[in-house]
RNA sequence: GCCCCCGUAGCUCAGUGGAUAGAGCGCAGGCCUCCGAAGCCUGAAGCAACGGUUCGAGUCCGUUCGGGGGUACCA
């Protein structure tokens, strides 16, 4: 596992704290190493003398200064300087952080990649769209969210399945069978047909009427009652709208392992067995014909329903097998739902089922909020049954799939997005996502000119990377082990668009006070290799992101 | 009513309890005999309000006011 930059400066300060103070960790304090937001003050500082201020009873100052005067400077650790009210500031010695490129070229397509997380068995389910209608924006935002966390992850040495969860059955089929019924009636002739209350009124439904028509023959369904030609319609359509995600999914960079159907789980008997799980551990209770979760007396405000008084399990309780199975028999240690806000509810619920079951630390869900849909600058209540919504494919189309992905990562998951469709596409150019990528392309421009003057820069002398603007790309790629790392831990996968733009934010700058290819060999190649550092860098960010890293644009 | 998320620059959004709060767009002005101007430089402009915790709060806690979502034998 490679050891990031800021494991080496806690590596110099810990022993440094432990001769000078002891029994110091004693007052729960622990060792934390920050980035400095003013570069001038150190590439790294640790605030531990002003918690340490009341355990040791001590000026944080005295403390710092301890600190100070233990720590062995060497090859990476230059100088360390206090600072009130009671920093520790760190700089890295600038020969040190130049070698640091080598380690980036030599890294490569490895560069960040760690193994903390090996050994673990992880499934992301994301997207899960209703397989009654087309992917739209709404819809999309999953995608991103946990085709990056997956691979973030995976970067980070777990195992991940990514999984798409196809809810096929229950009251929602029924009655997108019925309107697909009404809809294929139609074509046939029929009028004064009504669209089932809570049906599907949007246009899509026709489209797919007359797909199955054409698929099946005019005669299907001849002589049964509106019911019975919804559910034989019903399937057909949903195996055809399950393609149609697959297919968007993938062109949106978005690809699935591993697809479960609600039916499928259903037909297993699995639910049965769960709901006898749960009856052991005496938390369900039979009322009114129905059998209900006792979330009640798990901590919620009211019971919830496993099998309605008809003998049909409901979506939740059919969840809550699917869940267990994952986590049960499925093998896996971890569980990481990316849903949409609307499912909170059901989002706690969940949580008390997981608990009851003794499964609850194995299982995490990260709501997301809403993306917004707005048209000419007017709010757009979006929904399926009500036909409002705008489709993934023709934001694509307009936006183009870098600048959604980035768009889409630009945000933490629980803050609502708007989109305003004419504002993306006038803007599409603007995205900062060609920002990032037009420092990507300029790096290749410069080794283009670099080789087409037959300079070879792999022998390039990194002592001599020593300005600060040198130094600080340095630091910049340093960054990105470390946080790969934190995202790990804490999920917040847009912080990398973050990082792609501070990247780029550096580069352009940089670039253009700075003349790369010159006549001075010896800097124009060690110049190169810096390049070729940030370039992996950038990469690395890039891929973690689903976003391409052009050579020209 | 109760529950969840969010109020940061004119707009869209960043900001692991740390030192002087950032970016893009927009606005005002400047920069291509030089590896790509999808770029660079300069400027104006902001933490909803009020309490609390802390050596230190945009960040944690409480209240108020706004916005979004949820609260079904729907999914």
């Amino acid at each position: 596992m490679m050891e990031t930059a800021r494991d080496v400066v806690a590596a110099a300060l810990r022993p440094a704290l432990d001769a000078a103070f002891p029994d110091w960790a004693a007052g729960g304090a622990v060792l934390e190493v920050e980035r400095p937001k003013d570069p001038s003050r150190g590439d790294y500082a640790t605030s531990v003398a002003l918690r340490l201020t009341r355990h040791l009873r001590r000026p944080p100052l005295e403390i710092a200064r301890a600190i100070r005067d233990n720590v062995a400077t060497g090859e990476a650790v230059a100088a360390v300087e206090v600072a009130p009210p009671g920093f520790v500031n760190v700089r890295l010695a600038p020969g040190w952080l130049a070698r640091r490129v080598e380690t980036i070229v030599r890294a490569g397509p490895a560069f960040g990649r760690s193994t903390g997380l090996a050994g673990r068995k992880v499934q992301i389910e994301y997207v899960s769209a209703n397989p009654t209608g087309p992917m739209t924006i709404a819809n999309a935002r999953g995608g991103p969210l946990g085709d990056v966390l997956a691979n973030v992850l995976a970067f980070a040495g777990a195992d991940v399945q990514r999984e798409y969860y196809v809810n096929d059955a229950g009251t929602q089929i029924e009655v997108f069978g019925k309107t697909l019924a009404v809809r294929y009636r139609e074509l046939q002739g029929a009028t004064g047909l009504e669209i089932p209350e809570g049906g599907y009124r949007a246009e899509y439904m026709i489209d797919l009427a007359r797909q199955l028509r054409d698929e099946l023959g005019p005669s299907v369904g001849d002589g049964v009652s509106l019911e019975e030609l919804g559910r034989l319609l019903a399937p057909r359509a949903i195996a055809i709208l399950v393609a149609g995600h697959q297919r968007v999914a993938e062109r949106f960079g978005i690809r699935f392992d591993h697809f479960t159907y609600e039916t499928a789980l259903m037909a297993s008997g699995y639910f049965g067995e769960t709901l006898a799980d749960l009856r052991r551990r005496g938390v369900v209770e039979d009322r009114d014909g129905a059998v209900w979760l006792k979330t009640r007396e798990l901590g919620e405000d009211i019971d919830s329903v496993l099998v309605r008084s008809t003998g049909v399990p409901t979506y939740f309780g059919v969840d809550v097998a699917y869940h267990r199975q994952a986590l049960t028999d499925r093998g896996f240690d971890q569980k990481i739902d990316i849903w949409g806000a609307n499912t909170h509810g059901h989002a706690r619920r969940m949580k008390v089922a997981m608990a009851a079951l003794e499964i609850g630390p194995k299982w995490q869900v990260i709501i997301y909020q809403f993306v917004r849909f707005l048209h000419e600058g007017v709010l757009v209540k979006m929904g399926k049954r009500t036909g409002q919504f705008l489709l993934l494919d023709d934001v694509l189309d307009a936006v183009g799939v870098d600048a959604t992905r980035f768009f889409l990562l630009q945000s933490s998951a629980d803050r609502s997005l708007d989109f305003d469709f004419e504002l993306a596409v006038q803007q599409s150019n603007e995205n900062p996502v060609y920002y990032v990528q037009y420092a990507h392309a300029r790096i290749a421009s410069v080794f283009r000119t670099a080789r087409e003057r037959g300079v070879e820069w792999s022998d390039g002398d990194l002592a001599l990377l020593d300005h600060p603007g040198e130094l600080s790309l340095i630091r910049a790629c340093l960054r990105f082990p470390e946080l790969v790392r934190e995202l790990s831990e804490t999920h917040q996968v847009h912080q990398l668009t973050g990082y792609a733009s501070e990247l780029a934010g550096l580069f352009h700058p940089w670039y253009k006070a700075n003349r790369v290819v010159t006549d001075d060999v010896p800097r124009t190649k060690a110049r190169l290799r810096l390049l070729d550092a940030f370039a992996v860098t950038l990469r690395q960010t890039l891929g973690l992101l689903g976003v391409s890293a052009p050579e020209s644009m």
